[in-house]
DNA sequence: AAACGCATCAACCGCCTGTCG
DNA sequence: CCGACAGGCGGTTGATGCGTT
């Protein structure tokens, strides 16, 4: 009754892939490309769906795959991304040079979520579980004031503990695999780049080390959020706001019922990002390259949200505007409200009207939108 | 040595989305 | 606008290996 896959049609192999397959497949693609998946097994000579060729191709015989263990960054990375993006994993595997998509997947079900759940960390919400009667750390009801950053900081320092313990025991057990079934010469398929938006996660990790950076402990367990930070709009970035974080490539942080007026925007041809940190919300703004002026004297409010604003030229080394140009990395505007915004660009000047109709797009459509249209350059 | 349970991960499944005619 | 098709994605499965009893 249902139709039939791909992987159902008759006189097609299914199961593990043989050597001979292996070769026959990198050998075609290695000289045509694989073109059309779905043409690819009949040109090559495979009794296989082009599904079937695609994923073997993708999950394993593509020479720039990086096999062995995650590193304790690598690590890091997918824990902080799956907290914004949840299981989106080709959007997580995006940040990560090397790796699949499937591959993250299975370390995300086979390692960390096991070990954020022996920490008493959900994995799904990255908050502290109410049921952690068992947590390593105890008292629950501390736990459930602290931030998901703190959490992670708690992670991460457990981890590089385990870390250290166990490298000479993981280093016999997981050796690094070289895939060493395919010699291969031809110029593979470009990685996809990465997105811009990771920089939000430099700005996060800003803020992180920011936060524990504090000498007065108490400063650790107040914030739960970024929105509760000072409202000084003359020290923004703010109090927890790691002041390096303009350093790399962020403008401003700003919090909760902050509000001043930008005076000057000029000369940029870059975008400008909102980011909303407590939503996990961002979209961009661009100008134009043959625009000079951007908007001048225009106040905003940043009401119940925190908003990160960040900007980048076309090269997409947000470091390069951040030297380039002493007017780009002024304080910008920080929108009013994100559910009912409205961006306007006209002559130049763009700017933010409230009860508008744009839609701010949401973490997804943002990373599908950057990975389109991103060239950005590796951040880490 | 055999049985069992668990961990791992390659591969499959089914759905969704974008594209094209 | 609609349907067919291809590609991509996330969830799930099952073979395999390893450790324990």
């Amino acid at each position: 009754m249902g139709r039939s896959t791909c992987y159902e049609k008759e006189g097609l192999k299914r199961g593990p892939w043989t050597p001979e397959e292996d070769q026959r497949l990198t050998v075609y693609i290695q000289q045509h490309g694989h073109g059309s998946w779905n043409a690819l097994p009949e040109k090559a000579g495979l009794k296989r769906c082009g599904k079937s060729c695609r994923l073997r191709w993708i999950n394993y015989l593509r020479p720039d795959i990086k096999r062995g263990n995650f590193s304790l960054q690598e690590e890091q990375t997918i824990i902080q991304l799956h907290a914004f993006l949840g299981n989106r994993w080709s959007a997580i595997a995006a940040h990560l040079p090397k790796r699949t998509d499937n591959e993250v997947k299975n370390h995300w079900n086979t390692h960390l979520k096991k070990r954020l759940i022996k920490m008493g960390i959900d994995p799904v919400t990255h908050k502290p579980r109410i049921d952690a009667l068992g947590s390593p750390y105890g008292h629950a009801s501390n736990d459930s004031n602290l931030s998901h950053m703190a959490q992670w900081e708690r992670a991460r320092l457990e981890a590089e503990a385990r870390s250290a313990r166990d490298s000479n025991k993981q280093a016999v057990r997981n050796p690094v695999q070289v895939n060493p079934k395919i010699q291969l010469g031809a110029v593979p398929p470009p990685l996809t780049p990465r997105p811009k938006c990771l920089d939000v996660l430099k700005a996060w990790q800003g803020v992180v080390s920011g936060m524990f950076n504090f000498p007065n402990r108490d400063n650790l367990e107040s914030p739960t959020s970024i929105s509760s930070f000072s409202n000084d709009v003359i020290q923004l970035p703010t109090t927890g706001v790691n002041q390096n974080a303009t350093a790399e490539g962020v403008d401003c942080i700003a919090t909760n019922t902050d509000s001043y007026t930008c005076n000057e925007l000029d000369e940029i041809d870059s975008w400008k990002r909102f980011v909303n940190l407590n939503q996990m919300q961002e979209f961009e703004v661009g100008l134009d390259e043959s625009t000079s002026m951007a908007m001048q004297g225009t106040t905003y409010s940043t009401e119940n949200n925190a908003w990160l604003v960040d900007s980048y030229g076309e090269a997409g080394n947000s470091n390069e505007v951040m030297e380039g140009s002493s007017s780009s990395d002024t304080l910008i505007g920080i929108p009013v409200s994100f559910s009912s915004m409205k961006v306007e660009i006209s002559n130049g000047n763009y700017s933010i009207v409230d009860n508008g109709s744009y839609s701010v797009c949401d973490w997804d459509s943002t990373l599908k939108f950057k990975n389109a249209s991103s060239s950005g350059s590796p951040m880490f």
